[in-house]
DNA sequence: CCTACCGATCGGTAGG
DNA sequence: CCTACCGATCGGTAGG
């Protein structure tokens, strides 16, 4: 099915909305600025989403499939163990550049922006995090089944700790400006895995 | 010198303000919202903070100076070395509970609001940064010379990862609810430290 | 999808 | 520190 000019007009809105969030976070998203960017009246988006709320969830959501896209679904290409968590994490570090928006990755500000905030959309925010986290978990279990990490390892844990170097990383790159951001990301990844790594000889999974 | 009335009026209009801030972040913080919850007019905010930015700037000076008499200045009494590298982690760790603050940390809200928005509070937010980064980089140099820690260890490395630690204890507490997240950044604490401990016999340094 | 409008709130100022 | 006000913008609606 081709898409309907109304869809194709909404998915054009979505990517400036999501431009606009992504510098400024969803509550910086007002309607008047994305009538702005859109050269469309207040009332032309009030036509494609009910309220202001409805879009930002929508921009979560189109953010959401876009990281889907971009990060999983590659990753699930890589042979299992080792090889698809270290993917996994070097594009989730890398998503907030190649996903070619201007801001910062818009769940890592919708956790901060919401955390606070009960409502449709921090249960968006916090859907979209255990996702995430049950696809690494994931991971972690098919390296351990590999072996390729030793059987003890907590995937929990694994995957807690993987969440605070990517946002460690993105602080660094973003706020301080620090070029070694992406380097000192993948050591401490390195240095995670590498102090879980399964003792050579039950490498016979 | 007893503080002025005026001075007392204004630490508490920033005590008021840093509540408000650190449920809805600096951006959140509107004169108006805080003229009602002071009870004052916004004319008689005015006349303590000239412009809004003014008052952000000062509600994150606020903070920074609560947080140092929170964190840092207790951990100076902890005897040099590993022991004062994991006090000051676990207040680090605990501060936006301890600080009695009913949202999450506004350094780390701050962060990012304002990674994309050039300006003053930007400014203000990276030095803060930079001293807590200065602060826990010394403390890991100590812990290096006092033969806790290995020589070759990166003082930058340990501080970016403790960095990370304490943003995902944050994350998984305040968003996901996760009763076991200060557990979870010990665990990973005391692994990263584990990890770079020095060798039994060089502790003579 | 538009024009034209609503009440509320924004940051800020005049004048006291 | 106040009252009284400013223009701009907020989310949203009526009517087409």
């Amino acid at each position: 099915m081709t898409p309907t000019k109304g869809e194709q007009t909404r998915a054009a809105i979505l990517d400036e909305a999501l431009k606009i969030a992504s510098r400024l976070g969803l509550e910086g998203l007002t309607i008047g600025s994305l009538a702005d960017a859109t050269g469309m009246s207040k009332s032309g988006l009030f036509a494609h989403f009910g309220s202001r709320e409805d879009l930002q969830l929508a921009v979560l959501d189109h953010a959401a499939q876009l990281y889907g896209e971009k990060v999983f679904v590659p990753v699930l290409k890589i042979e299992r163990g080792l090889p698809r968590l270290r993917a996994l994490f070097e594009r989730w570090l890398d998503w907030a550049l190649e996903s070619g928006l201007p801001g910062g990755c818009i769940m890592i500000s919708a956790a901060i922006e919401y955390d606070d905030r009960p409502g449709p959309i921090r249960d968006a925010a916090i859907a979209n995090q255990h996702r995430g986290n049950a696809i690494t978990k994931k991971a972690v279990r098919l390296a351990i089944e590999e072996g390729h990490l030793a059987p003890g390892t907590d995937p929990e844990q694994i995957s807690f700790e993987m969440l605070g170097i990517v946002l460690a990383g993105h602080n660094h790159r973003r706020l301080l400006g620090d070029k070694e951001a992406r380097k000192r990301a993948l050591t401490a990844f390195e240095e995670l895995i590498s102090r879980h790594a399964a003792p050579a000889r039950s490498r016979a999974a």
